[in-house]
RNA sequence: GGGAGCAUAGCUCAGCUGGUUCAGAGCAUCUGCCUUACAAGCAGAGGGUCACAGGUUCGAACCCUGUUGCUCCCA
């Protein structure tokens, strides 16, 4: 059978995933197996597959993949987030194209375009990870908006409301003025942004000049009765209600009590003092706009100064402004800078820099907007979730996030449910003709609640739903919980696999998701919903941007499977993802991947041209058998340990130098079969046996990485019943192993590499035989045949006097000294340069130990094995540097 | 403006409680090899003042202080 020198692995991913999802390997049922589950956060529909979801995906399959092997009953949940704000947009945009507009369509037409959008292109990415390999249950596929999901929602909003956590009030929003809907304070990002910053003077209305006498001369003076007022927003000054002062500022306190006029609508406003103000920031006098500011709307509250909102919903001045009427907002900023210019009301305007909230949905600037909203009272909800995180109940990995979430809970703001958009779960509230409410289920229970709450007989006619929908966390936070039905049957599915064990997802969502399910874990479950939060980095290019479709710096994801494979890019990822921290993505680690699973490929092809023979296991090939044993049983402990800190990356690292170095390089170049005239020798079944072994738990501890080759080469070395896949065996659980072949092979290697390296050194071709002698008083020959096998060594014997006078090269390991003879012809110049080297760099090394060990402080405070160890490393020292006086000596 | 974190080889990162597992891994680089599994390979080698400056200690990549640079979070 010839089989190919390199993996091709295109048809074979494709091969074993349908088998496997023939078979129902990734499907879960509660049984009486320990469970182990995995909810994957719901990408959005809008979504295509970009690497933060490769990683992501890769990661959960990985330990969903090992769970499963280890026994587990492994569940991994997959499905799709509805993105109201997302999602809308790209509707809107698809309508637009078509030529309709949102506001010509009623809500169930608008809808009815957004489903069929959803079905089209809701389930790409989902279908995109299969190409990855990912081993979800997809029977539990589950989306935002299927109809129990959107019930779960209904009913926890109105179970909140009931409980007087939710209320509806009058505040200041982040205003999305494109997508025309708030947005959260999450969903705000703030970029730097260049400015110019406009110093506007503001007119004293001077007592006198009230006086309608002086008005005419006072007008005359004008030009120097002014206060200037530093701002960025100069289309905001129609809504000016005041201008503010710091009462302790000496150069406005004439001013106390004055007025001021503001520019443009010629509105007479107070001077008033605040703390607030910062003196050295600007001129010191700050205009007060409360619609339009946070800062400004709080300073009102306190003055009880009025609230004119010069802003429609789509970011243009409205009525209120006066001036520039429909005009938006930007083009009102150059108008209102272009005007003040005209009226000599600008002193100076000059770059400024500075922070300004954009929308990470529309990226439109965000405004600062008072409207009536939905909102969630968090303070007394999100204390569980606080107490879970800090006790380690519920573990952030990497812990250096615990910081940033405790802060946020702590600090914790109410959360604003509601969104101005179609697209989501309708909020459940009614409100009679005359602007009262109530909060239900159907129009029919709003009529009762009407009925013995407001006394009010209502028809459904004139019952009118909120027109607002939810916050899309506010039906995500339930993932965990409503993915099992969790909130109608709480003791159905849920109670096997809940709570969750491990959620993976980015630092970016901790508290727009995370924190959030912890809260509602607690409040409907009385238990948090996952135990570990793993939190991977974000993907960055190699510039250390963060890769975005708009940026254009993404590799697509689809394109590196094809042309590095699943597993390739599998293994590409891990390779740089270490964990929490980002990860700068570059193409070259997915051909490391690639590589790998070649070098795997052809590890099985040297097996599987092997002729089986009845010989007798050779001696060499015991010792290697028993060493790789033991090498395997520790690195499985080692791998363990690591999966058990979630290092997971350094997990793959270790399992690619067991396969690639110790059995590739090391364990099958000791027991490949010699050729003799040009033919190979049958290996003993023994020694084919314990290879296969070997290979097929190597191939085990591979899989959760390398899904495809793994079962491909598990079907491939062996024929197998139908159902005895790699995907569902037991992975090697490691056991005891003898250390002191492990540190006898140390010395041999070393010893193989130090010969190799004198090889190369004197130019000894591999193909001539050598002789090894030795001088040592503690020779250990366990690894000989080894040495003699590779190294192509015909003899090792003790040194002998009788041989010095022969020329040599020699090496020194520990307090052992290693020579082979060298043909008369080599020159003894280089080998001696060599020697004084080494003498001169062993010299110095005894001397640092020796300053040490004359230390009395040291003696007397160090450990008593660190002394030992210091001891040991001077008797070491001293034997090498007599060894090499003595070869010194020998050549002149 | 407030807070957190990071800085170790050309790159990506390990380095636990301060002391031979203490300066390490993979990739990249260089040298020699188409050796009968693999050139997507084999064998070997060279790369680091552990950001900088002080301090504590018998001893510091590790602990403390300051400086610089970067990142993130919050406002």
């Amino acid at each position: 059978m010839e089989i190919s020198k390199t993996y091709s692995p295109a048809e074979v991913e494709d091969k074993w995933y349908a088998y496997w999802m023939e078979h129902g390997f990734f499907k879960s049922v509660p049984d009486k197996r320990e469970p182990y589950t995995v909810v994957m956060p719901p990408p959005n529909v809008t979504g295509v597959l970009h690497m933060g979801h490769m990683l992501n995906n890769t990661i959960q399959d990985v330990l969903i993949r090992r769970a499963r092997m280890q026994g587990k009953n492994a569940c991994w949940v997959p499905g799709t987030d509805h993105a109201s704000i997302a999602t809308e947009a790209k509707v809107v945009a698809m309508l637009r194209e078509k030529g309709i507009k949102k506001s010509d369509l009623t809500r169930e037409e608008f809808l009815k375009y957004a489903w069929e959008w959803k079905e089209k292109y809701g389930g790409i990415i989902l279908e995109q990870l299969k190409k990855l390999g990912a081993s979800c249950d997809w029977s539990r596929t589950r989306f935002t908006m299927d109809e129990k999901y959107y019930e779960d929602v209904i009913d926890v909003f109105i179970d909140l409301y009931k409980k007087g956590y939710i209320y509806r009030g009058m505040r200041m929003v982040n205003w999305d003025p494109v997508a025309h809907t708030a947005v959260s304070d999450e969903e705000v990002i703030f970029k730097d942004t260049n400015s110019k910053m406009v110093y506007v003077k503001y007119l004293v209305e001077k007592s006198e000049n009230r006086n309608p006498k002086s008005e005419e001369e006072g007008q005359g003076e004008r030009g120097k009765d002014y206060i200037v007022v530093a701002t960025v927003r100069p289309e905001t000054i129609m809504g000016d209600v005041a201008v503010a002062v710091h009462p302790d500022d000496e150069r406005y306190k004439h001013l106390h009590g004055e007025k001021v006029i503001v520019p443009l609508v010629n509105r007479a406003v107070p001077v008033i003092t605040d703390e607030a103000i910062d003196k050295e920031f600007g001129t010191g006098c700050l205009k007060v706009t409360p619609a339009h500011d946070l800062v400004d709307y709080e300073i009102g509250l306190r003055h009880n100064l009025p609230v004119i909102d010069t802003l429609n919903e789509d970011g243009t001045i409205s009525e209120a402004g006066k001036v520039f009427v429909g005009m938006d907002r930007f083009a009102a900023r150059k108008a209102a800078i272009k005007q003040l210019e005209e009226e000599g009301l600008i002193e100076k305007s000059e770059d400024y820099s500075h922070q300004v909230g954009h929308s990470e949905r529309t990226d439109a600037v965000i405004e600062p907007r008072l409207s009536m909203q939905w909102f969630l009272k968090m303070k007394e909800l999100s204390k569980p979730a606080l107490d879970a995180v800090v006790s380690g109940e519920v573990k952030l990995i990497p812990n250096k996030f615990i910081n940033t979430y405790k802060y946020w809970i702590e600090n914790v703001r109410d959360w604003c449910l509601s969104r101005q958009l179609w697209w989501g779960q309708r909020i459940p509230a009614w409100y009679s003709p005359d602007g009262k409410f109530v909060v239900a289920k159907t129009a029919d229970e709003a009529l009762k609640l009407f009925e013995s709450e407001h006394n009010l007989k209502l028809q459904t006619s004139n019952l009118k739903q909120d027109e607002d929908v939810l916050d899309t966390w506010a039906s995500s936070w339930l993932w965990p919980i409503s993915v099992f039905d969790g909130l109608k049957k709480p003791n159905g599915d849920i109670k096997y696999y809940y709570p969750t064990s491990d959620l993976i997802t980015a630092p970016e969502i901790l508290f727009f998701w995370v924190a959030r399910m912890i809260i509602a874990g607690y409040e409907y479950r009385k238990e948090k919903p996952f135990t570990n939060v793993y939190l991977t980095g974000i993907v960055r290019d190699k510039k250390g941007r963060k890769m975005s479709k708009q940026l254009g710096n993404s590799p697509e994801p689809l394109e590196l499977i094809k042309q590095y494979s699943a597993d390739g890019v599998r293994v590409g990822m891990l390779l740089c993802s270490p964990a929490g921290n980002d990860l700068l993505f570059e193409e070259s680690y997915c051909g490391q991947g690639r590589n790998f699973a070649n070098k795997i490929w052809n590890a099985f092809r040297l097996i599987k041209g092997w002729e089986v023979g009845e010989s007798e296991t050779p001696e060499r090939n015991q010792v290697a058998i028993d060493w790789f044993n033991a090498k395997l049983n520790a690195e499985i402990e080692n791998i363990n340990d690591l999966f058990s800190k979630y290092r997971i990356s350094e997990a793959l690292m270790a399992t690619y130098k067991l396969v690639w170095d110790d059995f590739c390089s090391w364990y099958l170049e000791m027991v490949k079969p010699d050729f003799v005239d040009g033919q190979a020798l049958p290996v003993d079944s023994y020694t084919y046996n314990s290879t296969i072994e070997f290979f097929e738990d190597l191939l085990k501890l591979l899989h959760p990485f390398m899904p495809f080759i793994s079962e491909e080469l598990w079907h491939l070395i062996n024929e197998r019943d139908e159902e005895d896949c790699i995907i569902i065996s037991e992975i090697p659980e490691g056991g005891k192993y003898d250390s002191s072949l492990l540190a006898g092979f140390d010395k041999a290697s070393q010893v193989i590499t130090d010969i190799r390296f004198l090889r190369k050194l004197k130019a000894i071709p591999l193909r001539d035989k050598i002789s090894l002698f030795i001088k040592s008083n503690d020779i250990d020959t366990t690894f000989d045949a080894i040495v003699r096998k590779l190294c192509n060594v015909s003899e090792i014997s003790p040194m002998n006097d009788e041989l010095k006078k022969a020329n040599y090269a020699s090496f020194r390991i520990g307090q052992d000294e290693y020579f082979i003879p060298l043909s008369s012809s080599t020159n003894s110049d280089a080998e001696r340069q060599r020697l004084e080297q080494e003498l001169e760099y062993n010299k110095g090394f005894l001397v640092s130990v020796q300053k040490k060990l004359s230390n009395e402080r040291f003696i007397q405070s160090a450990k008593p094995e660190v002394v030992e160890n210091e001891k040991k490393k001077q008797s070491d020292a001293e034997a090498k540097i007599r060894a090499i006086e003595e070869r010194l000596a020998s050549l002149s």
